[in-house]
DNA sequence: ATGTTC
């Protein structure tokens, strides 16, 4: 990215002054290193995010950031609803609630490792991934309504996960305010056999091991310890995420004028939160964030069945479970002003990270911050975080997602095979396990920003602080 | 991300 049209307020901190109609400034978080490889299109839809109605105190961009569809990855916008805020389809994304669970095993990684092969077999087979996989719940009619109102919850309900992880989930498990009369018929009838699969392109499952412990007495109350395994879910809202996105992105873009919104991209479809459309939406995105919620504790609930024949002896409690596509309704103080706002916060590709002290964290966590995880791409390292304590001006307690994308799927393709890749990986001793050769070729590590860096970024930047860096041994993917 | 173009 060109830098001469950016001011560096610190290290880490990058700063768009508002130009051709932006309501804030925009703020990116990157090194000089990271900012040099970033795209200039980040930068572009920054400033586009920066052009919306009601958009408060500035228009953010992670460290990870690249790319998107109308909003960048990784990036962070509020709106006010008190001063014509929008909500839109595109600052959430199409895999709605996207997000990534951590649950300890308890055990030491040489176990994983005796029975390496055993345990990546029997994950594979037991856990549906891949596109258009389907799983082992059929959920139709009241269930499927059942199910959007009660996320993680419902599951349990089910049979599938333990009432103990529904506090180390964000929104405990269920998300308020959902409403599955505004989800379509196609929407539901997509999801029907859905419930329980861990999808395709990023999304894994993968065990790792506790490779380093940076923040000691935080990783305590954590429960992690070095030489650990671990085991991550990352996986969304699947067919019925994409298909809420894909409708109401379509009639955000018919109404936008109704509603006296000029598009500065027509990517950034949106509609007043206070508008009968906005509301809608809100309802029917609030439900696919409970089917996320739901999907990632049935998953949960698999690896456990697996790891009880494989690895009789592994605990697997839920560490936490977070979000990373999302619009929730928080209150904030905005920058230069005491009293806190209700806002709307877009996390598209960014991590909800409230530090110690808050509310919304249940104990023992909220004495240390919320748990930040940090999917990495395939074959590298993950980051357990933890959430800082911040006023306003610090992109409403958001910290990045993951590694963030430094070449395009269709640039992957082209320099790598994915069956190469397979290989690199079981000579550093990580068993892949795929039914997709083209998907892991656009996964290759090479294809992804250095999550070390990333993550120092953040660290440095005050969005969250290192716990522990995870290093993976089998990863299941999609 | 996605029954990878209703």
């Amino acid at each position: 990215m060109d830098t001469a049209k950016l001011e560096r307020i610190t290290a880490t901190a990058w700063r768009i002054p508002p130009h051709d109609g932006m309501h804030v400034p925009g703020i990116v978080y990157a090194d000089e290193y990271l900012i040099a490889d970033m795209d200039d299109k980040v930068c572009q839809q920054v400033c586009n995010v920066a052009k919306l109605p009601g958009i408060v105190e500035a228009s953010y961009a992670m460290p990870d950031a690249h790319w998107g569809y109308g909003f960048p990855i990784g990036g962070v916008a509020a709106f006010d609803p008190e001063a014509g805020g929008v909500v839109s389809a595109g600052g959430v994304g199409f895999d709605i609630s996207c997000g990534v669970r951590t649950m300890l095993t308890g055990l030491p990684a040489n176990r994983v490792v005796e029975v390496r092969d055993t345990l990546a077999d029997a994950l594979y087979a037991e856990i549906p991934v891949g596109l258009g996989s389907t799983g082992h719940l059929h959920v139709v009619g009241e269930e499927m309504d059942a199910m959007l109102l009660g996320g993680a919850r419902w599951a349990v309900e089910q049979g599938y996960g333990d009432a103990a992880d529904l506090e180390r989930i964000e929104e405990r498990g269920r998300m308020a305010g959902a409403e599955p009369a505004t989800v379509s018929d196609r929407a539901k009838t997509r999801q029907r056999d859905e419930v329980g699969t861990l999808g395709s392109g990023n999304h894994y499952l993968e065990v790792q091991q506790v490779a380093e412990i940076l923040l000691p007495d935080v990783a305590e109350v954590f429960g992690l310890r070095e030489g650990d395994a671990v085991v991550t879910i990352h996986c969304g809202s699947r067919g019925l995420g994409h298909q809420i996105g894909t409708e109401f992105l379509r009639e955000m873009v018919e109404t936008a004028g109704e509603h006296g919104i000029a598009l500065p991209d027509r990517e950034l479809a949106c509609a007043p939160i206070e508008s009968a459309l906005g509301r809608r939406y809100l309802g029917a995105m609030r439900a696919g964030i409970n089917c996320a919620f739901a999907n990632r504790e049935v998953i949960g609930h698999l690896a456990r069945q697996v790891f009880a024949r494989v690895l009789p002896e592994a605990r697997l409690d839920l560490l936490f479970d977070v979000s990373h596509n999302t619009c929730k309704e928080e209150a904030h103080p905005v920058a230069g002003e005491s009293a806190a706002r209700r806002l709307f916060v877009h996390r598209k590709g960014a991590t909800r990270a409230f530090g110690a002290g808050d509310p919304a964290l249940p104990e023992p966590l909220r004495a240390v911050g919320q748990p930040v995880l940090i999917g990495g791409s395939m074959g590298t390292a993950s980051y357990v975080l933890v959430g800082t304590p911040r006023d306003g001006g610090h992109a409403f307690r958001s910290a990045c997602h993951g590694a963030g994308r430094a070449l395009s799927r269709h640039a992957a393709l082209r320099r790598w095979r994915g069956r190469d890749i397979v290989n690199d990986l079981e000579q550093r001793g990580i068993a892949i396990r795929s039914p997709s050769m083209r998907g892991v070729a656009e996964e290759a590590p090479g294809a992804y920003k250095d999550i070390d860096a990333v993550v120092e970024v953040a660290e440095r930047a005050g969005l969250a602080r290192r716990v522990a860096r995870l290093t993976p041994m089998i990863c299941v993917k999609g």
